[in-house]
DNA sequence: TGTTGGATCAACT
DNA sequence: GTTGATCCAACAC
């Protein structure tokens, strides 16, 4: 038997005005769904990792203001996403009030729908294609013009399938050079799909 | 108007 | 462990 859908309750706004590494623990284990235009791809999150305001001198936020970081200072419940070292696209979803900025970067997720759409945007070489933020953003076909979308709306979202993970581990942020030992990173220990 | 470096990845040594 | 691919935002001038 199969279904031509994932099942669950999407999360509501409320969800994500919390702080956010509340946000981005209860993060994993939640199904990231995109409804692209070939149809749905849906990933379960298995790593992600929280960037906290204008104090964090890792996160964007960190130089203030501007157009590119903009979404970050509007509502939680949104969607951020920004093109990083000439090839790659990132995927954040927004946290916390607005004026607040801060959000959380979905690295890793486990691929469990559509997986035909992910392939066919995956260079044919690849075995894992979602271990890494830049490679599950290619897999999505998520690029800038997917930045601020309304994570309450219909294209991009995520849903609790009621899974409560039990092996969630915590670690330094990866691939950064301010602020590296903010042991900010949340993954689940028992998951193949973690990067590096 | 020009320069620089980054929340990455793969392919090297 | 190091490096190249390759774009754009931020900042210096």
């Amino acid at each position: 038997m199969s279904t031509n859908k994932p099942a669950g309750s999407k999360l509501p706004r409320s969800f994500y005005l919390r702080p956010t590494l509340t946000v981005a623990r209860e993060l994993l284990g939640k199904t990231l769904v995109y409804h692209h235009p070939k149809g749905i791809i849906a990933a379960e999150l298995v790593e992600v990792e929280a960037y906290i305001g204008e104090e964090d001198k890792a996160c964007h936020a960190a130089v203030g203001r501007t157009e590119r970081n903009a979404v970050m200072f509007g509502n939680g419940g949104f969607s951020y996403v920004y093109f990083i070292y000439g090839m790659y696209h990132c995927l954040n979803v927004v946290t916390e009030a607005k004026d607040s900025p801060a959000a959380v970067l979905i690295r890793a997720a486990e691929p469990i729908f559509g997986l035909d759409i992910i392939r066919a945007n995956s260079p044919a070489s690849d075995k894992k294609y979602t271990n890494g933020p830049g490679k599950l953003c290619r897999a999505f076909g998520l690029d800038r013009s997917h930045n601020g979308l309304d994570l309450c709306g219909d294209t991009l979202y995520l849903l609790d399938t009621g899974k409560r993970p039990t092996s969630i581990q915590t670690s330094p942020r990866i691939g950064i050079k301010k602020s590296a030992d903010c042991p900010w990173r949340f993954f689940l220990s028992e998951s193949r799909y973690i990067s590096r």
